[in-house]
DNA sequence: GAGAATTTTGGGAGGTTTGTCAATTATAGG
DNA sequence: CCTATAATTGACAAACCTCCCAAAATTCTC
């Protein structure tokens, strides 16, 4: 039995056909993160899945339905978790520093997902929209605070996030170690303004990363 | 007749089958431009080449091979050319910032190019080593000048290069106009250690751009 | 447990893709 | 003009892809 991903998990809970959906979107997940969104089959997604060919059209249209949903998927999550990760920091340049270095630290914990950003980020739309949606809160958070002092708009915004996953890409392929989510955050907080001591100390700064492994879903009830 | 694009105008004066080769080349660079890397298929390179399919295989081994190509001959070129039009400037920074706003002024004047850039650059790893290259030259140029107080490894080309690239994107998307450069080059400057005042001078002082559409090739000669 | 409703199956029609190759056409040198 | 060499052609096998659907299997309801 092939062991399940995330989105079976947290589905474990669902009706049978819940369950093979999620599985769907388990494999869709790995297909996409070895081969990009372009070069994935359908075909292959459900031979991932270990269901027929004819199944996968019974819950989504055809592959563009299914990568819709599992942006949705991932990056909600991510969201979720980083959020309530530091629901307590309150300082956008401590969000901003942390969530960045959180992000980059899902190339350890769900390299999948990680893979899937990357190589689908720039062809799904959707992912791409969310990140930036995510990241566009706290940056503006920043200006009210008075503590970024450049505008913040699409532009510099999608600059930002390219670096992230770059970094992340990185990360991924193994080119970085740890440092990499310290060292984007810092080159950033350069960029919206601030002295570079300032940015080093804060991107730097000791936090405790959540463990997305274990958290990022809610453990599916021992069998 | 199909109008000849770059490469068949440089190949205009070599052989029958330099001659097909470069509308070949030519052929996948709009497809490349328009479907990505992935999605392009030899069959419609051939087919917008006006050769038949069978022609490919007797020049280029598959589609990476055709792929490669292309992204030597454009990434030499730009560079080529930009270069060029540099050969005046000393001052690394001053070089940086003008590079990078000539190179961005690539979506106006060969927006097929610069599309190819942005939707093959994560997955023909050839593309994004070469831009790579050339952008580190010059970073650790401004550092044997004492001007760059930051290291230059890989980690940070790749993150400014992937700015850079977002940048192109928004411009060629129509999202951000001739001001496109100077922002990008501004913010990398401000990464690269310099102060705000500096950095906006360098990037928004104004400089001739060089017009490349009519510049980058050898014209062909008039039939 | 029987019958109804839901879910899955896998074969198949119709299409596209890659890469090959014998046959055809163009080119150049004598 | 004629021939040797170079270049191109287009049909084709084999693989693979999408999407459909009637039949089979499973699950639900009473």
């Amino acid at each position: 039995m092939t062991l399940s991903g995330p989105f079976a998990l947290e589905a474990s809970n669902l009706g049978k056909s819940g369950r093979t959906r999620a599985r769907l979107m388990d494999a869709a997940v790995d297909v996409f993160a070895r081969e990009g969104f372009q070069a994935a089959s359908v075909n292959e997604i459900a031979r991932l899945a270990d269901v027929a060919n004819g199944t996968f059209y019974v819950h989504f249209r055809d592959k563009d339905a299914i990568a819709a949903e599992v942006a949705y998927g991932i990056t909600r999550e991510i969201a979720r978790q980083i959020d309530e990760a530091m629901s307590q920091i309150d300082g956008a340049a401590e969000r901003f520093s942390f969530a960045t270095r959180q992000f980059i630290e899902l190339a350890t914990t769900q390299p999948m997902w990680g893979w899937v950003l990357i190589r689908s980020a720039w062809i799904v739309p959707e992912l791409n929209h969310r990140v930036e949606t995510y990241l566009s809160s706290d940056l503006k958070r920043g200006v009210k605070q008075g503590i970024f002092n450049r505008e913040i708009d699409p532009f510099i915004v999608d600059a930002i996030s390219s670096m992230i996953l770059s970094a992340l890409a990185a990360r991924l392929r193994g080119d970085a170690g740890e440092e990499a989510g310290s060292r984007v955050s810092e080159l950033a907080l350069c960029m919206l303004g601030f002295p570079v001591s300032e940015a080093k100390a804060l991107a730097w700064s000791a936090i405790t990363l959540q463990d997305f492994s274990t958290n990022v879903l809610p453990r599916a009830p021992k069998p």
